[in-house]
DNA sequence: CCTTGTATTGAGAATCAGTCGCATCTTTCT
DNA sequence: AGAAAGATGCGACTGATTCTCAATACAAGG
């Protein structure tokens, strides 16, 4: 439990930054989350919860956060930063519905392997993975008819 | 040649809407340009060379290309709208390098077909696939040491 | 416990992407 | 040429993200 205060921790110092209250607040409140989010939607928890912590300092941690591979930038069908906690997870795919939007996930598996593969081929170090499927979902095919 | 045209065209009339110059002027430049691209880049682009198509029109013009099928969303580094156009282009894999931000890219292969399969497993209708891969290109790799 | 240098923060201004409403053109069809 | 429907440009507007800067908090040394 709380792994991830300890590598934020690590990471902070190793850089020379300090792992201050605020940052604690925003990585509990990213760690809270089990859904995707952004900057905004933290803030608002953030508030709900307790603190009043400003946009300047999310914006400021989230890519802190980001480096210290505790999170990632998760691909987006709005327009918005939207990221995921990833500390923990294992890589995985997202299966995106046009029609409804919704996100679901399943995991990388086998492909993993290849995509290692491929990085050793071109001399990449790899590091992370996102991948990103659109189409229908099942629910949607089956109710294509009655819209359209 | 011009086959992007005829799909664009084609597309248009089937929902009723029309090829006017902007429109036009805008696909010639979207495949004019070989990279990832987003509004603002794509304003300029056209400015430069011509006429003063409003971003408004751009706005609402992409998103047609992107339903016709001749452009699709990329992943993106940045907080923007990135497009590239992939008409006649083979779907591939983003290389993104977390130091210099150069993207490769290579081909989907046998990725493919795994994803297909997947997909078939959750009963999805696979459309688009977008796979980014971050980490560290061997140019950055190498010069690692100098830097840190 | 005080001092000092450095990192942080909050608030608000400033940017910038993306959207919207509307009056004015274009295109198409007759 | 005239009418109807679709398009466009302009400018206002919203909301996200960045920037600036003065005020704090913190760690280390005295």
């Amino acid at each position: 439990m709380e792994d991830q205060v300890q590598v934020f921790q690590e990471f902070l110092s190793r850089k020379g930054l300090k792992l201050t209250r605020p940052r604690r607040e925003i990585l509990d409140a990213v760690f809270g989350l089990h859904e995707h989010f952004d900057a905004p939607r933290l803030h608002q928890t953030l508030r709900g919860i307790k603190s009043d912590i400003s946009m300047a300092t999310i914006y400021r941690t989230l890519p802190l956060l980001e480096e210290a591979g505790l999170i990632q930038h998760s691909l987006r069908a709005s327009s918005r930063d939207v990221y995921e906690h990833i500390y923990g997870h294992p890589l995985h795919v997202h299966w995106i519905c046009s029609r409804c939007s919704k996100v679901q996930e399943t995991p990388l598996n086998s492909l993993q392997d290849q995509l290692q593969k491929e990085a050793e081929g071109i001399n990449f170090n790899l590091d992370e993975v996102n991948i990103q499927v659109r189409g229908i979902c099942w629910k949607c095919r089956n109710s294509e008819n009655e819209i359209q």
